[in-house]
RNA sequence: GGUCGCUUAGCUCAGUUGGCUAGAGCACCUGCCUUACAAGCAGGGGGUCAUAGGUUCGAGCCCUAUAGCGACCACCA
């Protein structure tokens, strides 16, 4: 029998031991169709938030719900320990930088610190109920994953989509490390527009520049200005003069200059902006290389040097307006470029590093992009216009210490790369020799290892290869290629869906996946985006499961359409907390009238049960179709409606039959039975998607001991019982007028009604006649009159029993 | 500036090919101890569906424009 209350926290327990004990979620191999998902691996650097809850859950009703149409369920989970956020982390802990630490002792901290916050993880995210098959987790940082992400590096490579070369590329001073244009951020911040006058060697012409970069005046090569304008015309072909540093450069004409911005003459330092480096690449202009990697002016800038660029704006600006050249400055605010983990303006550094080009094959990537389904379809075109707008090539190195090393050699003297033989992975170039004696270019026998780590993104991008067992004989490439779904967040489509597509069309020519799943986020308030660096979420998952239930918790985060943010809401788990408590309940009511209930044959239902079984049917069709199409929110929606419709209106009805079947016949308590018995089982079904755990404890009670709703199937209903949909429905209509009587008139809804008169038309009134002991039932009805009108109902007479005044 | 999304009851949101009086929860009001459930049940008030045009027999839904909010991207001279 089912417990007057439910324990929730004591049940769920029950039930993680006995889905483990039993391996309800093991993947195998059989005959069954795949389906799979590539889920994102969260990245440990912290505590989960209920943000993560949000969107791991709707992943996970999906991967439930085709587990319930019998698919075979390929679902690992992943934790991406590597890189940069590991880095941070232990930094913060620490309470040290990593080069203060060591490399080495840095690297075991690294592993240590994400090893332990995974525990957590894992542990918070089986307490979710989250259907994952644990056997087949991976982490970013593992031998198998090394070596993964390394032959995918060596086999780019060799493919010609991967190159090592000196190139500006994205720097952070704060991280000491380039970066990838995926990586930034705009930022609003507030800073001075100075207007700076030069003039010119031949004719000692003036005019004025206006920057908000003075302190990268050494690094200037060239002046350019509008071929078209006429105010800077005569410019044109002469040599700047620039005061205090006494440099000498060309005043050349481009077209992509801003006539309107600023003055109309724009200095070109290499380099400040993006545009520098095209100038700086179209007119083969020099390099100046002014600033260090830890962002102060380099030693080859006499006066500034060692200065911090901040403290070299200022003097320079000092040493400009002591000699007269600045017009004025400005007060401006103005968006910069920063890096989105520490939030660091960012600067160019020149350097070798390894790019994967993504800029040839922009083509490609979106005609994949156009092979995927993207739900909700919408998001497919941030996609499109990230791909169209790219402006680099990809940077994959880091000068870091904790993640994927290169596998590569550099020789001592020509500095020809010796790559790694994909048999030998994964290497550490640092400890590992290469492979060869001697450089096969120079004959040198000394080889360099390679420092750099690999970015992020470049280990994260290989997930579906790390799923398919790349690196192993015995694989799943054949099941999983195409992956079946990948989901993740908004904000990573430019990065991790990105990047992904990109891998997948180098190795294989192919899609990742043939679906992307967007959610939204969760917002700690009106506008306000929960993020673990804000630290604004007010709710710990594990306090709200504890206080809520993971059933609650995952109500919560199965509301809501697809790709939409959310604003965390108690009244949502209040919410939530009702409907899994009146499940509960319906469920012991259901219970107890089946004590005596076998299942057999049944030729003829009673009108009312065709009625909430045909009900029944269209909402799952409902249901169904937008579970097809990823809309979990929507499906719950239109699933919880009917079951309250079902548990106030049909079992209010139901339970005279199932109580007194003497008054009613053994065969309509019967057909009063079989209904309950299918409508419950196919309620706890659908409802298992979302509440995994009170359903099985339902299950298991009811129908099947020991054997998990899990592991069932739904099997769609297939009658034709439109019309007892159509005129039952205007049945509940007339039912609800009288009891709307009874209350209006402060009785409770026990009190009989003496007399009924109403009018209906021919069907409705064919309806009422054929369920009529329940309809007199339900109402407490003495006598009913029933008159023909044409089309419709009327109710024309109520009349209620006087209560006895005692 | 570009791309996309949102704007429906006091609040939070549903409303899937355009179709009967626009729905739910919360809040509010009025009742009801009814053999599953008072964490419940019955009923009620409350909306010119952002604005303005258009298409249509018919528009919350389709088209155009405008405004406000939000996300992503671009713009550092």
């Amino acid at each position: 029998m089912l417990d007057k209350k439910y324990n929730a926290s004591e049940k769920e327990e029950k039930w993680l031991n006995y889905w483990k004990e039993n391996k309800i979620y093991e993947f195998k191999r059989d005959g069954r169709k795949v389906y799979s998902i590539d889920t994102p691996p969260p990245t440990v650097n912290g505590k989960i938030h209920i943000g993560h809850i949000f969107s791991y859950s709707q992943t996970e009703m999906l991967a439930r719900y085709k587990r319930l149409r019998g698919y075979n369920i390929f679902y690992p989970f992943g934790f991406d320990d590597n890189g940069l956020p590991s880095e941070r982390l232990v930094e913060k802990e620490q309470g040290k930088r990593a080069h203060e630490i060591g490399r080495e002792a840095f690297s075991k901290l690294c592993y240590e610190t994400t090893d332990k916050y995974e525990e957590d993880f894992q542990n918070l995210f089986s307490k979710m109920g989250v259907s994952t098959d644990w056997g087949i987790h991976y982490k970013t940082v593992s031998p198998s994953t090394i070596k993964i992400s390394q032959k995918s590096f060596v086999d780019l490579v060799e493919k010609g989509h991967c190159y090592h070369k000196e190139s500006p590329a994205l720097w952070c001073n704060e991280c000491l490390t380039s970066i990838a244009q995926a990586e930034l951020e705009t930022k609003t911040i507030k800073s001075t527009f100075n207007y700076i006058n030069f003039i010119t060697v031949e004719d000692g012409q003036e005019f004025t520049i206006a920057t908000t970069r003075p302190e990268l005046i050494p690094a200037i090569v060239c002046v350019f200005v509008n071929p078209e304008d006429e105010k800077h015309k005569s410019l044109i072909g002469k040599t700047a003069h620039i005061p205090v540093l006494d440099i000498e450069v060309p005043i050349m004409a481009d077209e992509k200059v801003d006539i309107e911005k600023g003055t109309g003459a724009v200095m070109c330092c290499t380099f400040g902006d993006q545009t520098d480096i095209e100038w700086w690449k179209k007119y083969n202009l020099p390099l100046k290389n002014i600033l260090t990697t830890n962002g102060r002016i380099a030693e080859n800038v006499p006066k500034y040097a060692g200065l911090k660029i901040k403290e070299a704006r200022k003097q320079i600006i000092e040493d400009l307006k002591a000699g007269g050249y600045v017009v004025k400055i400005e007060d401006i605010e103005h968006e910069v470029q920063t890096h989105e983990r520490c939030g660091k303006e960012v600067e160019y550094a020149v350097m070798k590093q390894w790019f994967i080009d993504t800029m040839s094959h922009k083509e490609d990537f979106i005609k994949i992009g156009n092979e995927i389904k993207w739900h909700p379809s919408y998001m497919h075109a941030r996609y499109d216009e990230w791909v169209n707008n790219i402006a680099w090539d990809w940077c994959i190195s880091r000068q870091r210490y904790f993640g994927v090393p290169f596998p590569v050699w550099y020789c001592k003297k020509c500095g020809e790369p010796v790559f790694a033989d994909k048999k030998d992975l994964p290497v550490n170039p640092l400890v590992d020799n290469p492979n060869v004696e001697k450089c096969h270019k120079c004959g040198c026998t000394e080889f360099i290892p390679e420092t750099d780590v690999m970015d992020t993104w470049a280990t994260s991008s290989v997930t579906p290869l790390i799923n398919m067992r790349y690196d192993e004989e015995e694989n799943f490439e054949d099941i999983l290629k195409p992956m079946s779904l990948r989901t993740n967040a908004s904000e990573i489509i430019r990065t991790w869906d990105f990047y992904t597509i990109v891998k997948s069309f180098y190795h294989f020519g192919q899609r990742p996946w043939d679906n992307v799943m967007i959610s939204g986020f969760v917002m700690a308030g009106k506008g306000e985006k929960i993020s673990k660096s804000k630290g604004n979420s007010k709710h710990e998952p594990i306090d709200l499961i504890n206080q809520y239930s993971a059933d609650v918790i995952r109500y919560w985060a199965g509301t809501g359409r697809l790709g939409t943010d959310i604003v965390f809401s108690d009244e949502t788990l209040l919410r939530g907390k009702k409907l899994v408590n009146k499940i509960w309940n319906v469920s012991k009511f259901v219970e107890m009238h089946l004590q005596d209930y076998k299942d057999k044959e049944l030729t003829n239902f009673e009108y009312v049960d065709k009625w909430i079984l045909g009900r029944f049917q269209n909402m799952e069709k409902q249901f169904i179709n937008y579970l097809e199409e990823y809309e979990i929110g929507l499906a719950l929606n239109v699933l919880e409606k009917f079951f309250w419709e079902f548990c106030d209106n049909y079992v209010e009805i139901v339970k005279h039959r199932l109580y007194r079947p003497e008054e009613f016949g053994e065969e309509a308590r019967y057909s009063g039975q079989k209904t309950v018995y299918i409508l419950l089982y196919k309620l706890l079904q659908d409802f298992s998607i979302y509440f995994p755990f009170i359903t099985e404890e339902i299950f298991q009670e009811l129908y099947h001991n020991n054997k998990s709703i899990h592991t069932t199937e739904i099997e769609p209903l297939n009658y034709n019982f439109e019309d007892e949909i159509k005129y039952g429905d205007q049945m509940i209509e007339i039912i609800s007028q009288a009891r709307g009587e009874k209350t209006n008139n402060n009785v409770s809804l026990k009190t009989p009604i003496k007399n009924l008169e109403i009018a209906v038309n021919k069907n409705l009134k064919d309806a009422i006649e054929k369920a009529q002991k329940d309809f007199k039932a339900t109402l407490f009805i003495k006598n009913l009159k029933i008159e023909d009108k044409e089309d419709g109902y009327e109710v024309k007479k109520i009349e209620l029993e006087k209560e006895e005044t005692e």
